[in-house]
DNA sequence: TTAGGGTTAG
């Protein structure tokens, strides 16, 4: 037929659908989307019936189909429709055949994506032609689609997916179920997270120690740890073993609550289960060891690590060096930052990031300088925490101006000033003793809408208690509880170190048993306040008392410890228990400093109380 | 091909 001829006969509407739709794809076929420009009559008649054929027909190879779509969506204006929910599910056939899948997502984010087809996947599967496709189809599709409304976030969308294949006893796959979990868990939504687990459970989905390990950490990460443990436990009895992933999630929860118990019966539990200590074991306990005081037992596990032969990654070498830097052992950190690097291991930004806060903590700040020029030539540029590692350096420092520096450079870069670097400042006016300006700081950051956390409120109730006002410090915390904010061990230490100082013991033993009764083992800072308390309440035996405790229950007394119960006992002129005390302080390789000497001398002369 | 460990504030 000639152009002519056929633009005659389509303007006069007597030819069929069908042939419109051929007459297209034989343009199609002959010079693309330019058959349009060519012959603009054959737009006149193209609606989505029309189109919904042109891509059924089989002339048409995929790609062309995929190329008249995408005309279709670019130049809406020819048309009086745009193309309907069939016409996209007929082209996701013809690619599906093709076995061009990822035009397929891309189809499927078409649909996803606008509000006029997104519909129920019923629907969407009801309009595929009938006995064209293999048996898979359909639930390959479905799968395509739970990931599509996945990755876009659209949950429910997703959930609707999963129940019609569940209902249609499509088999669903678990791999698509870890990608669901995944971003639940990272928007932080782990309610659906978990109850999304618990139906892969009951759907008998193939759930594997991936999913239920995805589903472990997100409760640990949430502090739900003691449900996590449950979780596993159920599993275990349904037949699916934790492995060494699994384990290593669980320790670091323990670690991180400093929850010896639950530390123990993990490792003895992985030990019966036969299961060897991977790299990341190792690190986790490195922490745990670390944080229980025994800094060579850090060494020896790392050379245990070497000897089991498992290599050191860039990983272990940041937190071996974390470590050292926590302990002020600069000359270790960097000794180990040379072997990494001859070890052929690249340092990363955490790498950088440990070893700065190392220098910055012993005072070092020309050090830091350096450090960070070496981090940029690498390739690095200086990230928010490198910035507020240095802010925070500065003002523990007491050096406010020089930190306020650093973040007027750091918002020329970019970056918003955040709850860290405020609450660096806060404190550093605190120890200043500048507390109104302290308070300033935090307010402003409130003002710029960021919600203090449970640090910032702590530093608030830190600084009013300094202040003296302990009704201010425990007004806020009353209101950080009644805006959800949980107090943690630190911010009742705060509280109970407020109380202590001005010889409220009554109070203060009041938050001991809150704290314990929410789960929190009071540890050497609380003990040491109580016992603080106690001598400025002229009540040594009671302190005495509490420093005996503390041995029974494993807690390390420090070198505040030591001087607060000593200068109690001499100001009541008990010489004698106080030299005791003060024999078993060097035996305990602590330095007495001189209000140690000092009070010791006075109780030589003072009568006994 | 999807899960775990490493840097900053009290």
């Amino acid at each position: 037929m000639s152009t002519r001829k056929l633009i005659q006969a389509m303007t006069k509407k007597s030819i069929s659908h069908q042939e419109i739709a051929s007459n297209i794809v034989k343009g199609l076929n002959k010079s693309g989307v330019k058959s349009f420009t060519k012959t603009p009559a054959l737009l006149s008649n193209l609606d989505s019936h029309v189109a919904h054929l042109v891509l059924l027909n089989p002339d048409l190879p995929p790609q062309s189909c995929m190329t008249f779509f995408n005309f279709l969506h670019q130049n809406p204006s020819p048309f009086s429709h745009k193309p309907d929910l069939r016409v996209h599910v007929t082209l996701i056939s013809r690619l599906y055949e093709a076995q061009k899948f990822a035009e397929v997502i891309n189809v499927l984010n078409y649909i996803a994506n606008d509000d006029s087809l997104r519909s129920p996947v019923e629907n969407i599967v009801s309009l595929i032609e009938d006995g064209t496709h293999e048996p898979k189809f359909v639930e390959k599709l479905c799968d395509m689609l739970f990931r599509v409304y996945t990755d876009g976030r659209m949950f429910e969308d997703a959930i609707g997916v999963f129940d019609y294949m569940e209902k249609s006893g499509l088999k669903i796959d678990e791999r698509s179920c870890v990608v669901f979990l995944l971003a639940l868990k990272r928007c932080d939504e782990m309610g659906k997270c978990y109850g999304f687990f618990q139906r892969m459970v009951e759907a008998n989905v193939e759930t594997t120690v991936y999913s239920m390990t995805i589903v472990i950490d997100g409760l640990c990460t949430r502090g739900e740890v003691q449900r996590a443990k449950n979780l596993m436990d159920l599993m275990v009895d349904r037949g699916i073993k934790p492995n060494v992933v699994t384990y290593n999630t669980l320790i670091n929860a323990y670690v991180k609550r400093n929850d010896c118990v639950g530390v123990n019966k993990l490792l003895r539990s992985m030990k019966s289960d036969q299961l060897a200590y991977s790299a990341v074991t190792y690190s986790v306990l490195m922490e745990w060891n670390w944080k229980s005081g025994k800094i060579g037992e850090v060494e020896k596990l790392f050379d245990e690590m070497r000897e089991r032969g498992i290599e050191a990654d860039v990983h272990v070498y940041t937190s071996v060096i974390s470590l050292n830097c926590r302990v002020g052992n600069i000359k270790r950190a960097f000794a180990l930052f040379d072997e990494l690097t001859e070890k052929g291991l690249f340092p990363t930004s955490h790498t950088y990031g440990s070893l700065i806060d190392g220098v910055c903590k012993v005072g070092q700040m020309e050090a830091a300088k350096v450090l960070i020029k070496d981090m940029q030539g690498q390739g690095f540029n200086v990230n928010q925490v490198i910035f507020n590692t240095l802010v925070n350096g500065f003002c523990a420092r007491g050096m406010i101006d020089e930190a306020l520096n650093v973040k007027a450079v750091m918002e020329q870069k970019g970056f918003e000033t955040d709850m860290f670097a405020y609450n660096s400042i806060a404190s550093g006016l605190c120890k200043l003793k500048r507390y109104g300006e302290a308070k300033g700081w935090l307010f402003t950051m409130m003002e710029k809408g960021l919600t203090p956390n449970v640090v910032n409120f702590t530093t608030l109730i830190n600084i009013s208690s300094k202040e003296g006002n302990l009704e201010e410090a425990n007004r806020l915390f009353k209101e950080m509880q009644k805006k959800g904010v949980r107090p943690n061990i630190v911010t009742y230490n705060t509280l109970i170190a407020g109380y202590c100082k001005s010889g409220k013991m009554k109070e203060a033993y009041k938050l001991r048993g809150e704290m314990k009764a929410m789960g929190m083992v009071p540890d050497v800072y609380t003990y040491t306040s109580l016992i603080h308390g106690e001598c400025v309440s002229g009540k040594s035996d009671e302190a005495v008392k509490l420093f005996n405790e503390m041995e029974q229950r494993g807690l390390k007394q420090n070198q505040v410890t030591y001087t607060a119960v000593i200068l109690g006992l001499s100001k009541e002129g008990k010489s004698d228990e106080a030299f005791r005390l003060y024999d078993q302080m060097k035996e305990a390789g602590l330095t007495p400093d001189d209000r140690v000497y000092n009070s010791l001398v006075c109780s030589l002369h003072t009568p006994r109380s």
